[in-house]
DNA sequence: CTGTTAGCGCATTCAG
DNA sequence: CTGAATGCGCTAACAG
């Protein structure tokens, strides 16, 4: 760039024939101007092409208009609606917003808390994978505020906002609320630290219905052929299932796909349904119902939170659990 | 936060009984520094948890270490790599990356650019969906460097790294080079300005294969059931198609579901390819080969290239433009 | 209502 | 090799 002498308040100052502070006044909005100087000094700066320079002025305001939103991987399916969300309310609040990826490094993520004072931001939005006991620690030692996404405990010094685990129970509700009584599960046992599982077994017994293990297909990646087999897997049973409660919406999708190949019909035979609410389950015929875990929702209400901390340190910390949502779609309700 | 009084240099200075100066020296890594002094002052930083600010180093030094990174839409699944490539060299060269989604709004573009000098950043990997004049003239106003992801002319006054629009023609050779010779297109007429349409009639008519509109299918979005009703379109035509070329992975996706579900072997029977390459084509059985569009090395290479101008401005401008790279994988050749 | 003054925290001359 | 002084561009008292 032609490194063109960038115009400082003042150069306005001066050939408005006008203290620098009058212009300062005026760029900031502030009270007690005499609107005949206000004009002058205004057609000044449009003449001149003057913006003030956030830098120094940051220098002496401390507020730098800008947070991180720190998470592991913006490759992670769910982090761009977070993103984006977070985005959302930063650009109406007129910050911005700076993304670091830590790749769920703990040394890297601490190391972002650390620099985060000397780094251009007024704040982090972290998305941790670090022991919450060494996280604290560092928290405590940041000159500024973090807000966190997951759920944590009340000692944890910083605002929380995460999601009520019990995506499960969601959804074998909605199973059972259509009146399905033979509920198989697909998926594996592990994912979400076995919540997902639990919530099949759990639902089953808290509404007196027979768990039956043949109805329980595992596969090994949580992914589209998993649900592909299950979908034969069941059709092979003496007798099929009339509701599958898959373990993600990868899974399924192929349930979905595999049973109508196999020439079911979804949902009036099988009704099916996911979790995660991924954008997928709108590019399938019929629509997978899943139960979404609100991302974009909670990156908003993340940078929500840190802004308000942000305009006042002394608050009380907040502890914001948000309830998943069963999205309804073609697989288990029909529709028109 | 308790607001700290954050520790400063001077600080650093005074307990360390030496000019601030001179520790400025220290942690710039200057020389000219007796060690015993560097020794004694280091260790008082290490004492004090001094860290520099930044935002003081860079109203004086005028290299915010920050540049931007403005897309439309970071939920358009393309630009989670396309900023994580982007930030992996940032983060190589001590940058961070600001992300700013414009939402294909012009005059919000353009404001990214303008606003870009007032904000904390050295400069912008911008993805433009403006014209190129209006674009250019803005650019010219910048007070920070530009590198435009795209092809443009080369009057454009930026660094610009696009990619060479033969996708279709590269999926079209191989599955020519591997001996198809009655190959079928499933997608729309409107990919990307028909040009990967455009691909299919010209890649045959260029090996002398006779086109046959029989073997072209329509759908209307280019998702995952347009590939599998284009799948049974195929399977009940007099002869079937012993290759597919799909406008889009999903698209390659839904057709290779259909055909297996049929009952036809991928590839023995039908090679499919798709265009994209997108995390799911490896998520389905069999996986399937598509040809890459380069998003993180595009996001790599641009900035590389704005790295380099913001350290030199008077370097001419440079025009780069990639290969798409084919992904052979299970859908086209059989593999073990 | 407006001007004067004094820093914000650092890098960078220029003298010693 | 080190220290003292100056200013980056702006905001915020404090006076007029």
């Amino acid at each position: 760039m032609e490194t063109r002498p960038k115009v400082t308040i003042d150069d306005v100052a001066r050939t408005a024939g006008v203290a620098k502070s009058t212009v300062s006044r005026i760029i900031n909005n502030a009270p007690g101007v005499k609107p005949v100087t206000r004009l002058k000094v205004n057609r000044v700066i449009e003449e001149l092409g003057f913006t003030p320079n956030i830098v120094a002025r940051s220098l002496k305001t401390k507020l730098r208009r800008q947070i991180a939103l720190a998470i592991d991987d913006i490759r992670n399916p769910y982090y761009p609606e977070l993103a984006w969300g977070a985005e959302q309310v930063a650009k109406q609040n007129n910050f911005r917003l700076v993304l670091i990826n830590h790749y769920g490094n703990p040394s890297e993520e601490l190391a972002v808390i650390k620099e985060a004072s000397d780094m251009h931001v007024d704040g982090i939005v972290l998305l941790s994978i670090s022991h919450p006991k060494t996280l604290s620690k560092i928290i405590k030692k940041a000159n500024v505020p973090v807000t966190l996404i997951g759920n944590y405990e009340d000692d944890m010094p910083a605002d929380t906002v995460g999601l009520r685990e019990n995506e499960g129970y969601m959804a074998m509700d909605h199973l059972i609320r259509i009146g399905r009584r033979r509920i198989a599960y697909a998926g594996n046992m592990t994912v979400h630290r076995g919540a997902r599982y639990a919530a099949y077994e759990q639902s089953l017994a808290s509404h007196f219905m027979e768990f039956d293990s043949a109805l329980v297909y595992t596969g090994e990646r949580l992914a589209i052929d998993t649900g592909l087999e299950a979908a034969r897997y069941f059709y092979n049973l003496n007798e099929i299932p009339d509701a599958v409660f898959a373990a993600n919406d990868l899974v399924a999708i192929g349930v979905v796909q595999g049973l109508i190949d196999l020439g079911l019909r979804v949902p009036e035979d099988v009704a099916v349904v996911g979790i995660d609410n991924i954008p997928w389950c709108n590019l399938t015929r019929p629509k997978v119902s899943s139960v979404s875990n609100l991302v974009a929702e909670m990156g908003r209400i993340a940078v929500e939170r840190l802004l308000l901390r942000i305009d006042d340190e002394a608050r009380a910390f907040e502890r914001i659990t948000l309830e998943p949502r069963l999205i309804v779609r073609e697989s288990t309700v029909k529709q028109r």
